[in-house]
DNA sequence: CATGGTCACAGGTCAG
DNA sequence: CTGACCTGTGACCAT
């Protein structure tokens, strides 16, 4: 198939949207393309550019913010050094002096003037003054700003995008995580910066089918209601969500060897479910051998059957698999990776109960009937909770952020950098913040019918998410373990399901972070 | 055919009017566009559209007549389909003006916060995608919603109809708990909702005013202006509580006759302390009978002294007391008054205790001492909650909406009206984002250490709020109870403090509710 | 493939 | 609040 022969040359330099190629020597969007154009007129018939930043010349230029503040978004275009000639393209960061004084609310007027232009005293270079405040060695500098990722091929704007842009959440689990392992990945899988909302869902890993138009920045909020409604217009038919390869998940496992092998792979299932979203994972209703028996009633009394058995063991790999894939995302966050190793585990160690559940509500784990075959005694607490955060129907995105805001927990004794880690914190609630307020998740208004039913009120919407903090606060992990992992507190192990004698979830995990 | 493709681009879908093109995904005129946008902007800003058709919700949408019912404009709007992120256009910073205005740099744009412009040096917003939520000073001063009664034609909001302004939520304990007695309450007696956030220093507001022109074409909403809000510190609220101290206390204590006594008078000394705002209560510094023993060292290790027995009792009392104007402050609360008996015992009964150190901390009970006193084991846990919270430096205002919050608890279980009661939670969350939005609460960040809350942003505030709720929630009544109440879980009472034989005092705080 | 150019349509303005 | 109007944006196209 060759639907689209588009090229796929990556993301913009400048603010993280899909790249059309590479404009003036750097690949960018449109967007970015076009502005650093209309820039360079009015430069040109003008002298000067106008551009004021009215904040400290420190805003973000992302997809979604980068027509808030021209001064910083063209600041960013030289910074990733666009030329005006992209004939020009190779040039050694000549690196003049920057005598001109970029802080504040600094106009900009610098960029290379191309020789075969005269005129505009040569400050050629696009000389970053602030760059020392980005770095990453620097103690934890300006608030919105972490250091790059470790690895980035080109240094480019990696060291730019302070924020960790919301993108690096949105990682499927897919990934990176084999990096340290084998060779470089291509580096294109790589967290792209693309969309950080898109909440849709996703499923291009690599250069394959660019089909794209899902990235599109601000796709759309629902998902794909009726939206068709409009046959006429989306000019580019919304490529359809297509298969997707389980190969890379394969790879993941690897990573884990050293685990207690209660990570194993077998990551189709749950990887389907994610796709169909509220699905029943099929593994309940179909493969169920005895359906004679009624799971409900006599599970819960009667000694588990040699088909209960075998669903549990199944729910409980299953739930493993989770594991592996939390544990991948969190891996796949760049800040996070630059925590250094104890707290890496510590905050794992802490949240992953809640970022379990979250994550099994997300992909559709099948969480009341893992609960049914399971023989843990006291499950309503869970069940309350998951109903409820079922019952705000979290769109991928949300869930992602409030994943991050889990996992970011300063408040954490002991941790080393709770500094740091109350910062990103702090920065995932207000993208969350963000991002709510946008209403992606808003139905369609149209529906008219002039009840309750919309409950939508975009304000009420971050807090209601916030709000199931405390209740996902409650739960121990113990509950947790017992409904889903059978494993029991009681010193023996329950449930011969759990293999090894591992000890418990959280030991396993904090092992994996510390050691590797 | 179709001779003019070009510039007849077809009617408005709204009103029939030409169209100017097609806006938001339909043709449309520009009237209908910029109505539209509007609209999403003010939904976005507030919560909820106050379109209310006085008609049948059936009014004609025409060129003559759109300006006449702007709920079935909009409601025609969202007919023929009309959406928001038709394009991906994201939002712009404000544009330059003809720069004669200001005389700062070149397209100061009038509010927004220049560097150069103002004082307040504060933290300017790092980022800031929703120009508009900053825009002028907000025209209104907190809630300004009224509760519309229980109807509305159009539906559109009618979905919160059931409005508390805010300021019940203000009352000091003082009032109205008498008035559960039958009588209505007194909708005018209610102080408007002026100023719940008084609270801070801010003065800046003023020289703002004048800019916002613009867009303070309907001064309505914000009811007087902000004046009241600075020079005269809470004005009425403390005339009311003055007057009202003693004699609604005696009836209160009438209520609580039935119960073991714990509930006395004596309120004078929190009363005073929480005008003080942050002042240590006198009761552990100078009427400490005997200064000559180190509080800190040896009660830790020796057996309490008289001294400090007396001092426990102190402390005690006052924690006692504390509960009573918790108990207090939700029977001035008209939507907690109309929920039932068993709701309200439910509630309390459940949130007593983050209420009770939420209270605490307002007024500032000396935590501390009262802990050194005290010969709870392990108080640590609540140590660090304090600090936390402490370092948060909430105004009154935050406080008392955390408190709402924290008491509208929707997922307890058995309550009977748990919609109700999360639409209260619902509400009084968003009218918190919308205080902290604001910005009322930055005080001087420069006492603390500049690491903690650089609060990287106004927007950053609510989410870091909502996230103490987590950690609250992590207290158990126990640990307040021994710590602060000489109640210990062992079943004999170890503090002889506890006169009577009650149990608890959430069994206690249960009987008060039910009862009467 | 990049470029420059185009223009429908965003968002912001500001008299009315 | 309304809407004619402005500037800027970016998807698209011809080169
Ligand atoms: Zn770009
Ligand atoms: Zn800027
Ligand atoms: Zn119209
Ligand atoms: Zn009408």
């Amino acid at each position: 198939m060759e639907p689209t022969p588009l090229s796929y040359r990556g993301l913009c330099m400048v603010c993280g949207d899909k790249a059309s190629g590479k404009h003036y020597g750097v690949p960018s969007c449109d967007g970015c393309r076009g502005f650093f154009k209309r820039s360079i007129r009015r430069y040109i018939d003008k002298r000067s550019l106008d551009y004021v930043c009215k904040e400290n010349g420190n805003c973000i230029v992302d997809v979604a913010r980068r027509n808030q503040c021209q001064a910083c978004r063209f600041k960013k275009c030289l910074q990733v050094k666009m030329k005006r000639e992209a004939a020009v393209q190779h040039e050694r960061a000549p690196r003049k002096r920057p005598d001109y004084f970029c802080g504040g609310p600094v106009g900009v007027t610098p960029f290379a003037p191309h020789p075969s232009h005269h005129g505009p005293p040569s400050l050629t270079f696009p000389y970053y003054p602030f760059s020392f405040l980005l770095k990453p060695p620097g103690p934890y500098p300006v608030p919105p700003f972490l250091s790059p990722p470790p690895h980035s091929s080109t240094g480019f704007n990696s060291a730019f995008t302070p924020f960790y842009t919301a993108t690096s959440l949105f990682n499927t689990a897919t990934v990176p995580t084999t990096n340290h392992k084998g060779k470089d990945i291509p580096s294109p899988s790589l967290p792209p910066p693309p969309a950080p909302p898109p909440a849709t869902k996703r499923e291009e890993s690599k250069e394959q089918e660019p089909v794209s138009s899902s990235s599109s920045p601000v796709p759309a909020y629902k998902t794909e209601g009726s939206d068709d409604s409009s046959p006429s217009e989306t000019k580019k038919e919304k490529s359809e969500v297509s298969k997707s390869s389980d190969v890379d998940r394969m790879e993941i496992n690897g990573c884990y060897k050293s685990s207690p092998s209660a990570l194993r792979e077998s990551t189709e299932l749950i990887h389907v479910t994610e796709d169909k979203d509220q699905e029943e994972v099929d593994v309940n209703d179909d493969s169920s051998p005895s359906p004679q028996m009624s799971p409900t009633e006599d599970t819960r009394t009667t000694q588990p059957t040699q088909a209960i058995f075998l669903k549990r063991t199944i729910f409980v790999d299953k739930a493993k698999d989770l594991v592996v894939r939390i544990i991948d995302w969190t891996r796949s966050i760049p800040p996070f990776l630059q925590l250094p190793r104890r707290d890496q585990a510590k905050l794992m160690e802490e949240t992953w109960t809640e970022l379990w559940l979250l994550t099994a509500i997300q992909t559709g784990y099948p969480l009341n009937e893992a609960m049914e075959v399971s023989d843990a005694p006291n499950t309503s607490q869970i069940r309350c909770l998951i109903s409820k955060i079922t019952s705000m129907r979290l769109d991928i995105s949300e869930f992602v952020y409030l994943k991050g805001i889990v996992l970011f927990r300063p408040e954490i004794p002991g941790l080393r950098e709770p500094l740091q880690i109350a910062l990103l914190q702090d920065q995932t609630q207000t993208m969350l913040l963000d991002y709510s307020l946008k209403g992606h998740s808003l139905g369609s208004p149209g529906s008219l019918s002039p009840t309750t039913t919309l409950n939508l009120s975009l304000k009420a919407r971050f807090g209601q998410i916030l709000l199931l903090l405390p209740l996902l606060r409650t739960l121990n992990s113990d509950a947790i373990e017992g409904a889903f992992f059978g494993i029991s507190r009681t010193t023996h192990t329950r449930s011969p399901v759990s293999a090894e004698g591992e000890g418990n979830i959280k030991q396993v995990i904090s092992d994996i972070y510390q050691r590797d």
